[in-house]
DNA sequence: TATTGTTATACTCTATAACTATA
DNA sequence: TATAGTTATAGAGTATAACAATA
């Protein structure tokens, strides 16, 4: 233990971090996206072709739920399923044009937003955080760009 | 921007904070209590006697809710209401003597938990840490103590 | 009429499990 | 028989709004 006076760090890191996402989620919501959907798209482009099966173990969700999310994403044409011709089971999951322009955009938002929550720290501080933050997450085993919390809105 | 390359501080934050919460709600289901309940006892026991309504404002719910968790821990014998005899309206809450001891039970578990989440950090890095994400919370003007993300569980 | 606490209702989100089609 | 994807169902949790008591 440091310092039992005030709050402990994982205590701030989990207020710091709900209040983080829900700052993204309000602006992501102008894309008309909410952040499981921004997940999803984000784990299509790190690796286009997976299959749904695969992309729910990794985003850590039931496969049933994969199906809706899909569906919502493949309606605005923002995704795709194409068909495995060896395999007809699956479903090779890729952005369209109109997807990856859409995470472009993404990407826009979620530098704003970072500058917005460590804004308020001097550059030199917002390097040391975020080394520490990286060096907890990768201690822990959390996967690089899944967040845990996709399971709300 | 700091480093265009990988996460944002801000993911990260959000990533990590999940987890921690994730790992704490764990760790008090030994005490058969869901984060909200404990944020709700922490919340009598920092100034006793205050109303529904008062605490509702403060935890950011709805007075609604905020019934139906006072229940739980009112049949539970941990929390009590106390009708002020100059305006009926209002019940004061407090905390019973059992309810004094879950809280320090919950301490404990929150000190196991801040090690098990920091604890791959060394002590000058946690200490550095925790200063970072205090200066983080202040600046966006957090209130102390309260979990914007106590609507789950 | 306004406010505190409560209850009732409806809605969203989710997981579980049954189902189909392919293998 | 086993697997990928889908659909159906049921449950938990929530907010909104109506309601009762008190001021």
């Amino acid at each position: 233990m440091i310092d039992p006076s005030g709050p402990g760090s994982a205590f701030l890191l989990a207020q710091l971090g709900a209040y983080a996402a829900g700052r993204f989620a309000e602006r992501i919501a102008e894309l008309e996206l909410t952040p499981p959907q921004t997940g999803l798209l984000r784990a299509i482009a790190a690796e286009p072709g997976r299959s749904q099966q695969a992309l729910a173990r990794l985003l850590g969700t039931p496969p049933s739920r994969l199906v809706a999310l899909v569906d919502g994403l493949d309606e605005r044409g923002l995704v795709e399923r194409r068909r495995n011709p060896d395999d007809r089971r699956l479903h090779a999951l890729h952005l369209t044009e109109a997807g990856e322009a859409l995470l472009g955009r993404i990407a826009e938002v979620g530098r704003a937003h970072d500058d917005a929550i460590c804004g308020p720290l001097p550059d030199a501080d917002r390097a040391r955080l975020r080394a520490l933050l990286a060096r907890l997450a990768e201690a822990h085993g959390l996967t690089p760009g899944v967040h845990p919390g996709y399971r709300r809105l």
